[in-house]
DNA sequence: GGTATTAGTTGGATTCAACAACATATGGCC
DNA sequence: GGCCATATGTTGTTGAATCCAACTAATACC
């Protein structure tokens, strides 16, 4: 029957994830590279890329010409066609992406939306594009699933929003419903929690174990956590809800029932009101700021990053993070007086601790949301590599 | 020379930890308990239980008289004689204790002090403890460690004192003094740190992946979290100052520099001042509260549980716990309003998440900090049982 | 007192990583 | 062109640790 359960504590299985681990994170490397990092013998490294090669998981190739002395050894990549199905509903759009091992992102496709989608034309649009991609699905080494990143409420156990507001969702089974419409396994989180996991694998927090994000968007603020080098996900998959940190008891109503979240004081509504503008993307708006000289702007900026400054310092107080990561128009704000937030968290951080943390702008573009959401799916891939012969094959059909 | 090097990677170790560990929190198992719980084979457990009595570290006891069928499985008990030393300075007293594997608190020594002990102080005091116990510690197998609680920021990685207000420490190399005075390792954490680890080990949070712990004492407001099963630690180890939270941008100056911090907003001296109490402790406080049925009281009260229910809501947003736990006069002040905090956060937590988190008072009362320092000296025996041959034995020559 | 049930014990069988030894490949250096 | 340093590939051996099957032991129930 089935192929037998293997014995021990699955060694074999632990130090594949390792070896797959570190070539989707760090890039490709050598094999010598990897008997250094990973501390095992030649022989040993040599039969776990073999493994990962006939898993179809890694690959290599022939060793660059480094002018070094010695035999060249050759480079073992993860193998970027094997794939994750991103989604990442919007209220404007459905953005599907086709994201590689290693976070390469090989295809990008949004679908515009009149009004916000329903999970079934979510479910519709991303089989839509699965369709159209069919040519280059078809040369991709594997699909291993699909990953969603959802502005809302996501419990990221069962993949089920709980709650998103701009979507105006709530109680769908959205990992249930694309998995079966997509004939893969499908998972989905917070978009914010993904960004924060993408920046900090791939990002701007590169190789911080404690990180906090903050992600500014048109529909709020957005956060996640990295702690001990983990995503922070808490009882039931929904922590990370950095935008709804009180700080001014006194300021205007939120959506959520309290007055004076932070993503109701600082806001990009208040920043295009100064402005005078209807919309603006982050590079629109950055344009705008700098162009902009009025007393009025550098009067709403500063109340915003200071209000910020208050949210930030009881995030480091609580988290004592190494990196904090600012994207969106948090990071436009960021920029756009120097030296401000620091300055703050500096003076506010309790025995000086705020002036240890790096406050940095997001460093992943569009394609973080992309990467977050694969990530998801390539979790289970990179701590369990063996088990990929059990996944099926084909997407649709 | 020295015993070589573990080969593999040590799956013996981390059964060996994976057995220890169970029995340390859970208590007291049978054999039959033991391999139905980690799926090992009978014979294996046979083994790693065996592995374990013979370096001193469980004992196996006949089987209690259950009335079942089959043969009776013999109880495999953590050895409590294996024991740490539990050092909790004060400013008030130093608090030593012997604390026995799965959390039996053995002896606890409390040495008043008129003045903030300094860290020599509490190195001496803690020495002579030590020889005072001295016949009750040739009682123990193995005195594994030193661990202290201490009231300030500690890095939790080398065991300095950052800073310590109330202590009047600053920049103190606690572990390495404690452990050069004593002859033993030596490790020190946040104290609160480490009432929230022995409140979700042994305490109202047992069982809890990701729990918010709040102590409220006369010095302040001190708080931990445990996330995903572990303590919250943060890129340096000062994680965890949740009273110094804003939750009142236009309150009162605090002592770090802000204003309007949770613990400044949301102190013991006021309500003692409602009171017209001097000092109290926890009982006296209770009583003078029950006693008391002024509506200033009811005033104050409630103004200092909706403050905290802001700061409680914040947490329940950021962390998703499925606990909160409250300390100190934290609980007394929930239990004397009851269910005011449970309907403010319900009320403010986004997507109804307040009301799917339990808030209970402590669990544990005098011994929780003593509980607490030794898990600190205890992480390194359960994580790798193997190694306690290489410790030495005896403390103080 | 017999039987069913549950659990401890013992001696292989199995799996897998580490290691050593030898052959091979590449490029710098003299 | 010969030598050296670096690095991989292959093979067989060794050792660690688990699992399995058969046997023995202890208890309750009829």
């Amino acid at each position: 029957m089935s192929a037998g359960t293997s014995p021990g504590t699955d060694i074999r299985g632990q130090n594949l994830s390792r070896v797959l681990t570190l070539l989707h994170r760090r890039g490709p490397l050598s094999r010598a590279d990897l008997t250094r990092i990973c501390g095992f013998n030649r022989s040993t490294v040599g039969a776990l890329v073999g493994e990962l090669a006939a898993l179809g998981l890694a690959y290599e190739t022939d060793p660059p010409a480094l002018k070094r002395v010695g035999r060249p050894s050759p480079l073992v990549h993860a193998n970027e066609r094997v794939a994750a199905i991103a989604v990442h509903p919007d209220v404007d759009a459905v953005t599907v992406g086709l994201v590689g091992l290693g976070g390469t992102v090989h295809r990008r496709v949004r679908c515009d939306a009149g009004t916000p989608p329903t999970v079934a034309d979510t479910v519709a649009m991303a089989r839509g594009v699965l369709e159209d991609l069919q040519p280059e699905l078809a040369g991709m080494t594997r699909i291993a699933g699909v990953g969603a990143a959802v502005p809302g409420l996501v419990n990221s156990h069962d993949g089920s929003v709980l709650l998103a507001p701009h979507l105006m969702w709530s109680g769908e089974p959205l990992a249930a419903e694309l998995s079966a419409g997509l004939g893969l396994p499908a998972r989905a989180a917070n978009d914010a929690n993904l960004g924060s996991l993408a920046e900090s694998l791939f990002g701007a927090a590169v190789g911080a174990s404690d990180v906090v994000y903050l992600n500014g968007s048109a529909s709020g603020i957005g956060g996640g956590a990295i702690v001990g080098g983990m995503p922070l996900r808490g009882a039931a998959g929904y922590a990370g809800e950095l935008g709804h940190t009180v700080v001014n008891p006194q300021g205007i109503p939120c959506h959520c029932g309290r007055r004076g979240c932070l993503e109701t004081e600082v806001s990009l509504g208040r920043l295009l009101a100064v402005l005078k503008l209807d919309h603006a993307d982050q590079d629109q708006l950055e344009a705008a700021m700098a162009r902009d000289n009025s007393p009025e702007l550098v009067a709403e900026t500063h109340r915003q990053l200071d209000l910020l400054a208050v949210a930030l310092t009881n995030f480091v107080n609580i988290f004592n993070p190494g990196t904090i990561v600012l994207g969106g128009f948090l990071g436009v704000l960021h920029s756009f007086a120097a030296g401000r937030l620091e300055a703050a968290v500096a003076d506010g951080g309790i025995g000086g601790l705020g002036s240890e943390v790096t406050i940095s702008r997001a460093a992943l573009g569009t394609d973080l949301l992309l990467v977050g959401a694969a990530e998801l799916v390539f979790a289970g891939l990179l701590a369990d590599p063996a088990s990929v012969g059990a996944l099926p094959q084909a997407a649709l059909r």
